[in-house]
DNA sequence: TAAAAAAGTCCGGTAATAGTGGAATAGATT
DNA sequence: AATCTATTCCACTATTACCGGACTTTTTTA
């Protein structure tokens, strides 16, 4: 939680801010990231070398992308956790009943990444997976902050602050502090075109066996054709009731 | 390809083996990860801490566990590659026309991972999604074998050896060569219960469109129940053909 | 409940090494 | 062929990673 104190071992930082770069630019020459990084030539080549030696990165040619190491360590993360089949299926079973789009997603160092994304089992074209949102304008983002404790949830909004993605985005503390108020009391979040325009959604938090918050689970679509709020809110919630009673949360 | 020569930074080393040592265990305590790599715990402290603030890892209790910083990562790994919505898109075609097991693997350092793991469209417990497998014993590995020059092949041998996973197991580094070579005579690759007893595979190998291998599909299931070799082969082949079009590779 | 044991955190000094500049090599471009 | 650019290697020095040990917190045992 507090990341203040103590030390850090500055050549790790430089291995992973590596890693990053590579990730965001997709592939990368040496020269590329000596630039970006601000490194000099010599030491980006040790990285290098060291992250190839581990299969961290590929070389191919003389472009570096990400190695599938990451990949299997990747799902080691997502798989290795008690929920993860039980999650897995319900999502599925979810998209399959109600025909749009359905995403489980968990939160992490206060934001929420997802780990499942499936329109009627056909598991969409999955570019979703994986991805990072915020918490404050996505459906699953708002359903976790009503779950969690003011003091975090202010921990959070610090954090990450309350970026503008559309015009509909709440961007004012206040303002989203009680919308995650009515949201915890009816029981389901709105996001309605917060993040991307034209697309509404519904979520609702999900309870981990130990109290707190696992994740959440949410229903998107077009504006024009989802249903209302309301009954997505109900198909969503007996299918949080069924994921949580499966888990063992009381 | 050559490990040899430079040197490496021992900082990132360390923390990739704990990594590393997290994902084999699942989850870790402090103590035990400093008794594992035999270092003191002030040292694996500010590893640990560095790698939290990186979102590498995460702290539950007293225990660490894989981030999903990693998911994100290996997702990124995963995506960006040119092939990867074709070949996603035709495993589980293919998984939904033949009904079995349908696997796509890449090679990468010399063992083969796989990105998809279909059965009819289900996708299946997902649980072997991320995983490695040597070469010279699965369907998708022998298929990619016999598409790379022999000193590749040799290379990867060395390296990895031949080990014996059941009493099928090819062993015998001269036998496993002539298998590649029928294999790429007939353009299939065949495992019988040479990774699990009871179970058969077929693969082909798919070309990349600079030339090189790109990876491997196969199909896998029950000694008893399978259709014969050349049936399946066939099934992939077509499905491999589309594939290769798709990619442009000439 | 208290005491002991174990686990985790922090700090200062020193030996190891990460990072740099610059030289050498390999590849690309004209 | 010659120039330019990108990558790799090498040797030196300042930095810093690692350890020992003290301190704090948690867990176990009596």
């Amino acid at each position: 939680m507090d990341s203040s104190g103590g030390r850090r071992l500055q050549t790790t930082e430089t291995s992973l801010a590596i890693i990053d770069a590579v990730n965001e630019m997709g592939e990368a020459r040496m020269s590329e990231l000596a630039d970006r990084l601000d490194l000099s030539t010599s030491t980006i080549h040790v990285h290098l070398k060291t992250l190839l030696d581990q299969e961290y990165l590929v070389k191919r040619g003389e472009q570096y992308r990400l190695g599938m190491k990451l990949f299997h360590l990747g799902e080691g993360a997502r798989t290795r956790n008690e929920w993860y089949e039980v999650a897995r299926r319900k999502t599925h079973e979810l998209a399959d009943s109600c025909g749009e789009e359905v995403t489980f997603a968990v939160e992490e160092y206060g934001r929420a990444i997802t780990l499942f994304n499936v329109v009627a089992n056909v598991p969409s074209k999955g570019f979703q997976v994986g991805r990072y949102y915020y918490l404050h304008n996505s459906a699953v983002g708002k359903a976790i902050l009503a779950a969690l404790p003011e003091t975090r949830v202010n921990e959070i909004l610090d954090r990450w602050g309350l970026p503008e993605e559309t015009e509909y985005t709440i961007t004012d503390r206040e303002t989203l502090l009680e919308d995650i108020e009515r949201t915890s009391e009816r029981g389901y979040s709105v996001n309605d075109q917060e993040a991307v325009e034209g697309l509404r959604s519904v979520g609702v938090p999900v309870t981990a066996p130990h109290g707190g918050v696992l994740g959440a689970l949410d229903i998107s679509g077009p504006l024009y054709r989802l249903p209302p709020n309301e009954e997505l809110a109900s198909m969503l919630q007996d299918v949080v009731d069924e994921l949580e009673s499966e888990l063992g949360v009381q």
